[in-house]
DNA sequence: TTAACGTATGATCATACATTCATGTAAAAG
DNA sequence: CTTTTACATGAATGTATGATCATACGTTAA
């Protein structure tokens, strides 16, 4: 056991603030999982050159279709992608900017650290 | 099988331009990794408010130090906290604002979901 | 030196998740 | 109407990973 305690009391109450709202940060962690899986990553990469039916989405990272379309499921369930049909194809598009922000800054992390 | 080729061919060359860095997409996926379990998450929410030592993230996330002290290995492998000893205590510190930066994005996506 | 404290880490276990296979659905072609 | 094409989805399986327990390490105090 530890009998420390904070060294700074104040940053108790600050914590306790930011940790107020266990559903956002559930939900912030879904974000983070859903792009954690290299397969997906590379799904939401191509997306960000534009909207792309599933095959081609397939062809491009050369995963199996039913991945392809399991892993498109999981980025629906987040909104984090959105979709429209037309006739066969469904075509898949990032839902908004906020998918690119969170790609540019990992880049830029990754890079800096590798060099 | 599909038969499908891609609907605008130019797409397919920006893609694979795109993807041309697998190291870079891993390396990616890997901060999102570290950063996709709730604990972990509410660890670096903690050091958003400042600087803080073991005993003080785990009182403040109500976890065991131990949990605590593999999580903070995980984000020292990726370089998304720094460290600096100080007697018995250990100070752990969020590495840059790239970190700030990547919450900040998920916590407003989260939000707007949620409403 | 011994003991206590703060932290780190290896091992185990239970669970989560990505992949694959098989199949289902829906639209268009024949 | 049957077949083909494009996509979705359920089930099974192997692997990855978070939580816990036990213990080890480094520092300080007694």
């Amino acid at each position: 056991m530890t009998k420390y305690q904070f060294v700074n009391p104040k940053q108790s109450e600050l914590i306790a603030e930011a940790l107020s709202s266990p559903e956002v940060t559930v939900r912030m962690a879904n974000i983070f999982k859903v792009l954690c899986d290299p397969s997906r990553l590379k799904i939401v990469i191509a997306l960000q050159v534009g909207e792309l039916c599933v095959n081609d989405l397939a062809k491009a990272t050369e995963f199996s279709q039913s991945s392809v379309s399991h892993h498109l499921k999981s980025l629906r369930d987040l909104n984090l992608v959105r979709y429209r049909r037309e006739g066969k194809l469904t075509f898949y598009a990032l839902a908004d900017n906020h998918v690119s922000a969170l790609l540019a800054v990992a880049r830029d992390h990754a890079r800096e650290v590798i060099g």
